[in-house]
DNA sequence: CAACGATATTTGTATGTGCAAACAATATTT
DNA sequence: AAATATTGTTTGCACATACAAATATCGTTG
């Protein structure tokens, strides 16, 4: 908190204050950690969520959408659209089956594949950096936590 | 972890698995707690940054876009553009004085902003209950270290 | 087996956000 | 005092994401 929020919360209650301060740093901390995502993926023209998405459609050739969607935590229609874009980059490929989707890897897809994964070391080294090692891993295991709770029905 | 996760940590390294982890958990969480806000703040036609922004200005009337940049921990562009539809929706006014724009709260913004800080009430009510009131403040503690840190020069 | 409900996926539309560039105004240097 | 650099704000463009509706297919029940 800077010290214009410190006067703001004296004038409003601490209480609604901390939430409003767990949501905004909650979405700053995301940013944050996406830039670093990003700038790694950037040269390879994705985000984490493409580079991610990769790696499982790798790993498990064949992969729906709907699984997807469960493993990456986003909505059915993101995972089209950014299924879309692995596909216009020649990454991967669709395959219909019946009302379902299977999305398997390409030669080219495979090829990057390792590559990805580099880059996804680089990622974890320059969080411990900056957050440290043991930090990031409590972090983890604390939001990891919270984000279940927020998943269950309320 | 699922356990689809669980079997892709095998096959790579589990580091870069946390560091994914953690991208993915940050994100997924940031827009948990984001859907709890904006659910109390969309019967204003607002988001949680609105809400925010407007205690803010009415706070302190005549706060800069660049001050708001500060305290939202967001670009001075996305700041123009949330004041565009707090200016568009009457609860905020702009008056350029030189370089600088000054943003002061309308009639219907003071008269609103109470019910807004109701609301903040309300979702810290609600990350109480699912989360659980210490978790809360811990996590907060947490998220706005590493949140700092991360906004270090690296 | 036909009809209807459930499930999987995609499409249309909208939104918050950021980057880079364009302005605009102030501060600094020569 | 003129030229140049710096600072503050806005605009153009792009992107990840979500919701709601539209399709398409499967399963179940009458």
């Amino acid at each position: 908190m800077n010290s214009q929020e410190v006067a703001v919360a004296e004038e409003t209650k601490l209480n609604s204050r901390y939430s409003a301060c767990l949501l905004f740093s909650a979405n700053a901390l995301a940013r944050a950690i996406t830039a670093i995502g990003d700038e790694e993926f950037g040269r390879f023209g994705m985000c984490y969520s493409h580079a991610y998405m990769l790696c499982e459609v790798v790993a498990q050739p064949g992969i729906t959408p709907s699984e997807l969607s469960e493993t990456l935590c986003l909505t059915p229609s993101t995972i089209t659209r950014l299924v879309e874009k692995l596909e216009q980059k020649r990454f991967v490929r669709r395959e219909s089956e019946g009302k379902r989707t299977l999305i398997y890897p390409t030669a080219e897809g495979e090829a990057i594949q390792p590559e990805i994964s580099q880059a996804w070391d680089r990622v974890g080294v320059r969080y411990s950096q900056v957050i440290g090692e043991t930090n990031v891993c409590q972090l983890t295991q604390q939001i990891v936590k919270a984000t279940k709770a927020l998943g269950e029905p309320v």
